[in-house]
DNA sequence: GTCTATATTGTGATAGAC
DNA sequence: GTCTATCACAATATAGAC
């Protein structure tokens, strides 16, 4: 049973880096072996094949960034300060790993049938998750109509729109309070502005890097006191 | 001058469901063919290269999906109507083609250097649109200090943070005025439950695709109430 | 554990017949 | 325009010497 040796951490090292950067298909296990200054032979010595390699670099990933989330979404998102301190993990965590978040959702988009097995490791007892969402803070939506097959769950239609609620600003305003948006909402606010890294910081901060960065940093009390807002 | 032909259409076809599906270096020139039923030698007598191809998939993506984004930038932010009409085309494409954004995000991020030039293309001129972003709504941000080193522009951090603004109900409470922000957080809102799609799906609809896109609907008519809130 | 050598298959691209 | 044949090369993986 061998454990960490030298070399072995060379390579994760180096089919990290270049797994996440170009993907798998687009890295050679050649070029893995150049970077970490070994022969390419032992590449197939500690892991077996390229897809065991990458698996590894994958489910590293995966455990890196997931499980904040997941405790997010495990949480009975009783909010106030737990919310905070999640944004705050989530975002440092993606400012260290900036190259994680699309590398993820590319994989997850390219092979959505090892989703559900993914999330079943993570953890995550989407039947629980549901449930617990329609207990939480749906002082006035309306979750009825329990019209979805095979499961029994909820999977319908809660529209989370309520007619009778505008704030009297604008005509046709709703109020979100379906917890499954707002879910989305924090997920969304939190993730894809390093998803979308290369092109946001051109656009919105003329390739100023420094500049990406503080705005990233800025988002970490940014987000609780936005999110907060909409919840209320 | 060769047009339109045939053939030409479904090797288009194939290979943007191929090239969006599994990205460059995934997909062979051979499934692409096979996929199209023709001989593999033809496309490289309709495109010279497998780059070319790809380009040619790239672009198509790109020009379908950015130029509606590229309005809301380039808009001065009039909101109203505007916004509401903008995140409703925006989302409507993406429900009929879900795999670009995060084909799109892929590969911004994998090639960030050719960012720039993507984006003039689009006909967005980040100086201008910064100039313009400083002019609007930003009735108490403060955007002072021209730190940023070559440009001229505003590269700096612009705190968006108003100490003297708290609304009372949350210690720290931020008022979020700084327009780049509010530019991030609507295209995050917007696209990101499209580019996590699948995890989305799974986790919070328990796989139930229709619930799903009836979800995605629905933030046609949220979102603007959502961004308009946070917005005054 | 680490290397050389090699087997096997796949890939992008082109020449040339029809 | 479409095909067959072929080239030059890169890929993963394995056998076997040290």
């Amino acid at each position: 049973m061998k454990l960490n040796t030298e070399t072995e951490q060379k390579i994760i090292s180096s089919a990290e880096k270049l797994f996440l950067q170009r993907g798998k298909a687009g890295t050679s296990m050649q070029e893995i072996a150049d970077d970490a200054g070994i022969n390419r032979t032992l590449l197939n010595y500690y892991f077996r094949s390229k897809d065991k390699l990458f698996e590894a670099v994958y489910r590293k990933a995966l455990s890196s960034f997931i499980p904040d989330l997941a405790s997010l979404l495990r949480s009975d998102i009783s909010f106030s300060d737990y919310l905070s301190a999640m944004i705050e993990t989530v975002i440092d965590g993606m400012i260290d790993n900036p190259q994680v978040p699309i590398f993820i959702l590319q994989e997850l988009s390219s092979n959505p049938e090892r989703v559900p097995q993914i999330i079943r490791e993570m953890g995550i007892d989407p039947l629980k998750l549901i449930g617990k969402l329609k207990a939480v803070k749906t002082t006035d939506t309306d979750v009825g109509e329990d019209t979805a097959p095979g499961t029994g769950e909820d999977t319908a239609t809660d529209t989370g729109e309520v007619p009778g609620m505008d704030t009297g600003e604008v005509p046709g305003m709703v109020k979100v309070t379906d917890p499954r948006q707002v879910i989305m909402n924090i997920l969304s606010l939190c993730i894809f502005p390093f998803a979308a890294r290369s092109i946001v910081t051109e656009i919105l901060y003329n390739g100023d890097t420094d500049a990406y960065l503080e705005a990233m940093k800025q988002r970490k009390v940014l987000l609780p006191a936005l999110v907060k807002q909409f919840m209320t």
